[in-house]
This record gives C-alpha cells, sequence and structure tokens, in this order.
DNA sequence: ATATTTTGGTATAACGTTATACCTAATGTC
DNA sequence: GACATTAGGTATAACGTTATACCAAAATAT
C-alpha cells in the first residue's frame, strides 16, 4: 500500500511549504493567485485529498451536522431533511441523517458517537422517552442544537415546530360546522408532546361546543398501523361521523379501511390529515388535511442552527410554522 | 470556555498514565479489572468523551459507513437501510445516510467529503449519470465499497442487488395466461441498469409470445410521476389492458389515476409493482406485486461490506436476490 | 536458586492538519 | 531617503489519540 498522499507530499511536488499548501486548501486569501494555481495543480495530479479527521482536530472546526429523526421513511420527514440539507451545504456543511426509529437505545448510541465525532452542530427530533442523562450530556458538551417537531419538555434548545394546537383546533371546528358531533382523534403516541398538541386543539373545540373531547385513540404514524387500529375505534363507537389523524399517513390508512369497508370516505364519515404531504393531495380521494411546507419548515431549521452557531450566547428561540387547513374530497356534511 | 476532558485529564483523575487510559478506553484486555474500573470511574466522573477524530488519525481505524441512496423517502429504501443499520451496528459501526435524490453533483460533493473523512467503507446506489472519475476516486482510495441495487456499468465493486429480469419476466408471462395481449411496461429511468433489467425480462417474455415487446415508457419512481404519465400512455395506446411497473411507488399512482377515471383495476386493467414494500398488501385494491425482502437485502448488504473490510484482496463478488411474484387483487383475466 | 515468561503498566513518538509567530521583499508615506 | 506598512510566504508547535518499544514485578519453569 503506498503511503498516503498528505500535504506534505504536495508541498514537495509543488515546491512550497506545507503551510502555504494549507492556506491554499483551506481558500485563505493570503496566498497570490499564481502558487494558488501551482498548488492546486500539484494537489489534482497526485490526488490529493484533505484529511477531516486531522483537519477537524487541529482547528476545531467541525463541518458536519448530525440529524436525528424518528422515521425517515415518512414522507414529510423525508421533505423537511431535504429542505435542511439543500441550505446547510451552500454553507459547506454536510448532513448525515440517523433514523432512531423512535428507539431511546439506539438514540443513545447515535449520540454517544455523534459527540465524539461530528460535533458541528445537532439537529434532533427526539424519542419519547429520552432521558434527562442524554439530554444533559448534550448540553455538557456545549453543542449547537436545535430540537424540531418534537420539543424536550424543558424546552433546552432552540425548537422549530409547527401550531399543531390551533391546526386541529381548526379542523374540528370546520367538521362541527359541518354537522359532524361524534368526532374521534386518531394518531400519534401517548407521550409526545406533538401528539397532546393536536389532541389539545382537537379537544378544545369539541369541548367548546358541548361535544365529547374524549375519543382520542393512540396510533403509529403509518397507514398499515392506522389500518389496523380503525376497525376497533369504530365498533367501540360506532356513532363516529368524522376522524381527525394525527398525520397523513394515518389519514391515508384511515381511508384504506374505511373504502375496503364499503364507506364512502366525504360522505359516510369524513377524515382529515395532518402534514400535507404531496401524496395526500393525490389520494382518491384527495385527502383533506392540515398543509405544513416541510421543505420550508427544514430552511427554518437550518437558518436556526446556522444563527446558533454564528452566536452561541444567544438566548433560546421558538419557532412555530402554522398549518393550513386544505380541504379537499375526505370531508363532507354529515350524513342525514 | 472549559478546556476539552482528555485522557491525559482522566490519567490524572485516575492515578494512571494517558496510555492506560487509552488502552481501557479501546477495551485492550492488558489492563486490569481493579485499574479498567478507576479508570472508568473517573472518566465518567469527569464527564470524558473521546475524540472520534483524534483516533481515527491515529489509529486509521474508521468505524463510520457511508450510505449513499437515491431517495431515502421511498419505503423500500429505507427498508434496505434499516436492515444495513441493524448488522453494522451490532459490529460497532456508525451507518449513516446521504440522499443523493439521484443528483450527479450532490453525490459527487457526497463522495469528496466521505473520502476525507468517514473512510469506513461505502455502500452505494450510483446516480444514473455516475462519471468515471467519480468512480476511480473511490477506487484510488481503495475503500472498501459496496453498491446495491444499481450495478455499475464496469461492476467495479462488490453488489448486492435483485433478478431483475427474471422478476419481471415471470410477472409478464403471468399476465399473458391471463389472456392479456397488450401488456406496458411504466416506470424507471431511461439510463440505469435496474430499469433495463426489468425492461428487459418483459420484453423477452412479450417477444417470446409473438407481442409487441416495444410499449415502454420511462417514468420517476414516485406516485405523483406515475399518475401524471399515465394519462399520456392510455390515451396513445387505448388497448392496453396490463401494465407491469418499475416499482410499487409507479404502481400505485398508476392504480390511483386509473380508479379516479372510473376504471376498475384487477378488472378493467391489471397492475403488477416490484418491491413489495409492506403498502402494497394495503393498497386498494391490494397490489399485486413482486416482493423482494428489503431488510434482508439490507443484512447481505451490510455482510457483504464486513467481509470484503475483513478481507480486501478477496475476488468481486455479486448477490442477487430474487423476487417473488405475489398476486393479489391488481391483477386479473383480460376482459372479453 | 536461577532463568524465563507473563502480567500490567509507562514513555514517547507519531498521525495530518492548522494556528501562531515570524520573516523578507515590495510598496507606500511624508 | 528614512520609516512604516503590506503582501506573500515559511518554521514550528500544537490538537487528542494510539502504536511501539520498553520496563519492573510477579509468576512459572528448571
Amino acid at each position: 500500500m503506498s503511503p498516503r498522499v498528505t500535504i506534505v507530499t504536495v508541498a514537495r511536488e509543488a515546491g512550497v511549504s506545507t503551510s502555504t499548501v494549507s492556506q491554499v486548501m483551506r481558500g485563505s486569501g493570503r496566498i497570490s493567485l499564481k502558487t494558488r494555481e501551482k498548488v492546486l495543480e500539484a494537489a489534482k495530479r497526485i490526488n490529493y485529498q484533505r484529511d477531516h479527521h486531522a483537519a477537524a482536530l487541529r482547528s476545531k472546526q467541525f463541518r458536519e451536522i448530525g440529524l436525528l429523526i424518528n422515521q425517515i421513511s415518512n414522507p414529510f420527514n423525508a421533505a423537511v431533511v431535504a429542505g435542511v440539507s439543500n441550505l446547510l451545504e451552500t454553507q459547506g456543511y454536510l448532513v448525515f441523517v440517523l433514523d432512531t426509529r423512535d428507539e431511546e437505545d439506539r438514540q443513545r448510541r447515535y449520540i454517544d458517537t455523534l459527540m465524539g465525532g461530528a460535533r458541528g452542530g445537532l439537529l434532533w427530533v427526539p424519542t419519547m422517552d429520552t432521558s434527562d442523562d442524554v439530554i444533559e450530556q448534550v448540553q455538557a458538551r456545549n453543542l449547537p442544537t436545535v430540537t424540531f417537531l418534537r420539543r424536550l419538555p424543558k424546552g433546552q434548545f432552540d425548537h422549530v415546530g409547527i401550531e399543531n394546537e390551533a391546526g386541529t383546533f381548526e379542523a374540528t371546528e370546520y367538521l362541527i360546522k359541518l354537522g359532524h358531533r361524534h368526532i374521534a382523534f386518531l394518531g400519534g403516541e401517548e407521550a409526545v408532546d406533538v401528539r397532546m398538541q393536536r389532541v389539545s386543539g382537537f379537544a378544545n373545540a369539541m369541548s367548546r361546543h358541548g361535544l365529547d373531547p374524549t375519543m382520542v385513540y393512540p396510533c403509529q404514524e403509518t397507514k398499515t398501523e392506522a389500518a389496523n387500529k380503525l376497525p376497533r375505534l369504530l365498533t367501540q363507537h360506532p356513532t363516529i361521523t368524522a376522524i381527525i389523524c394525527s398525520g397523513d399517513m394515518v389519514a391515508m390508512g384511515a381511508t384504506l379501511w374505511l373504502s375496503r369497508m364499503g364507506k364512502i370516505v366525504g360522505k359516510d364519515v369524513s377524515v382529515i390529515g395532518f402534514d400535507g404531504t404531496e401524496e395526500a393531495a393525490l389520494w382518491t380521494p384527495p385527502l383533506s388535511t392540515l398543509t405544513v411546507n416541510a421543505f420550508y419548515l427544514g430552511e427554518q431549521l437550518a437558518q436556526t442552527l446556522l444563527d446558533r452557531i454564528a452566536n452561541p450566547d444567544m438566548p433560546l428561540k421558538s419557532i412555530r410554522l402554522s398549518a393550513q387547513l386544505d380541504i379537499r374530497k375526505t370531508t363532507g356534511p354529515v350524513r342525514e
């Protein structure tokens, strides 16, 4: 195995000092055009590749951002990640994605590793039961961190999220105005703040109209789970005429099962989703949903991290993007 | 800012040498139980965190694997990644995902960065138009690399893929046996080997029965695209009674549009997918498809990489997993 | 009782890069 | 023309870890 090509090799090849090579490589303006070109050429000729580990070790500049998410196969999440990457890559960062699958010990392993390596920053959807010592670990490292979608109970970091409560409140009001009286909320995992907020918006609207706000059922954020959970819900409460879902995946899963049972979604039963994924518009029937611009959310998230990196002592910041009610074909007046 | 906690700090705290701390940290068996515990305690007390950059620089052992994929929001791909992570994490590796979105220059940037940093290995779905110099760059670095799903034209690396041709051949034969004569192939991007193989299986079967093998239309691997592309295809060729799709996403998009047009999928038009995603079974109507166990494929992929790492001089290896035809409700005999 | 091996530890010099301080020649200032 | 400034480059010592070589004491063999 030939010895690794380093700045020393390049320096020799170009007839300059290693300092000069180093400066050229990181784009310092001090080196004259002529020398720069000479160095770049030499580097290319012998196929030089900068060693990130060495550079990071010495300079303490970290250009890698870890992104911890709970479910990357969800298209909403994937779109957020796309927004993040787009913006951060223009700033010379590399974003890499780790999918915790909502498992606490997987999250712990990932954070452990990230702390030792990619110390540029952390974008984080905490798992449901994130323990305090993990949080303290991140805080102790003083790592620029922004949580998104889910917020930590004590809000220890900057945050970019969604106006969940306002969203489901508006959706519920809309259904009530259509004449629905027996409305259920389906989706989410019990202990997650996102869900509690969405449930809260739902329950508030129901209570305000003297309606039963307690028909709330958890369900994982996949079509499969929703289709499996729905039967129980409907046999227990056959009077239900409308369902508000924690996300588009759940809503689609619900309509899938309803159609299969011969119900006409939008007439027999109304369904509203949350997220506004591309797929929702294309669904059969096209899904009424609360749309959030995921890509834009990702960009806001990236920008928040950049701000934090630029100014570590800035007071904590929290951004919430609003959801817009898009009425399509899965909602309609209650049947007589 | 307090100075960083290093092995020097730990050594002082525990009253041993830095060498000892280092050995404890990387789990060398040479240190007595008593000392080991003393060191571990001290490390925990002062919140020591190993610096990966320094360790990698010195030891030239890289525990990070980059995974380059073309579309992470595709559930099939997400399942492959899950399989990979599961296996590699038990071996102490960290897998991080970079989504090239099938853009060549994004891929180039990612590979550039990976070369300088995470040099443990590369799992790679090359973009369509991967240029030779990128390939040469990877080869020159001598980085353990396995391509998957898509294979490079010259097959420069180990590979884990799918029996594409046999899959679509079987599916096409099945449709012909049901009486279909006008069958189209929809999906994939022109220049990708996966697509060419799937098309080839389709065309072979058609030709064998004296049927027209040329109704082949490209389409990106999303529901939206499929739903948009289908109308043109059907107006140009109104005689079509069956469609073989390059993937489940395309197949679902196709059925979506067909249902919307009032066609009964499985009676008026038959549709077969490829991938066997979880969602396909749940679809309305449940999708007939060629099922590949994505999670298992991911594990095979991980194992192939581990083998390559363990034995860099082993001859190149290529694994292809077969696809199983799962007939559900989107296929039926041709209508009289 | 002496020689040999094993056990458990340490000192020291890398790994490849960059921050810092330094230097010389050229340019500008009055 | 004396002095200050700038432009463009270099020497050197880190960064935090680990590989290598080395050593003393304990255990084992002869």
